[in-house]
DNA sequence: CTTGCATTTAACCGACAAGTTATTTAACTG
DNA sequence: CAGTTAAATAACTTGTCGGTTAAATGCAAG
């Protein structure tokens, strides 16, 4: 499923760090390898993993390859996420508003 | 970092069923592990790396274990997906108004 | 067409993930 | 205390991940 590539890709520091980097502007692999001490072809694959997930793509220019962001895989993985963040805190709630009342029912016996 | 354990423990989709079946209520082990066709300690496994990545918690009772959610987790992963969401979409919308203006002094030159 | 540069691919390694079966722990029950 | 049930742990296998170095590819330019 793709929600597997995309939190997979997401679960690594050094490709959340390329995403960073690439929210301020497209970038050649140097230049994202650069800050990094791993070599050349490590950032190769992890790059290759976030264009599998659909995080970026890579195209071709002139001998450099440029990568961009692709904000679409991201947004399924924030819809993921809200969606069961919105089941969970709604079951919470419900919760809490059932402890409460079982909070004002021992009060009714307990204070006559 | 806490993130890595967070994506990396959505990014298995037998996880992902877990935590949905949760948030229909709290389980215990045997009942969690009952949908699924793996053996019981592959559940306790996945439950482990969830436990772990503070997206659920298991509490004794008498010789169950049972299992909640805990939201937590998820807003983290959650804030930091919609804060990157925001940039990278700032930085579309910086694009998209870069190409239209290029465009429009195209037809200046153009239509003349 | 050779040289040089940017990047990928290949082959390999150690660590870890996800599964298995068998064993152990923990708690209740007779 | 012996037996049963619920779950965790141990030991093991297999596959994947993240890294390496060395070789191959793609492209541009002299």
């Amino acid at each position: 499923m793709q929600l597997d590539h995309t939190f997979a890709a997401l679960a690594d520091p050094t490709r959340r760090a390329i995403l960073a980097r690439l929210a301020l502007g497209e970038a050649t692999v140097g230049e994202l390898a650069e800050p990094f001490e791993v070599s050349l072809p490590a950032i190769s694959k992890h790059l290759k993993v976030l264009e599998t997930a659909d995080l970026i793509i890579r195209e071709k220019r002139a001998q450099q390859r440029v990568c961009k962001l692709r904000p679409e895989a991201l947004k399924t993985a924030s819809d993921w996420i809200e969606q069961n963040r919105r089941m969970w805190e709604e079951r919470f709630d419900r919760l809490d508003a059932y402890l409460r009342e079982l909070q004002s029912k021992e009060s009714d016996n307990g204070n006559g």
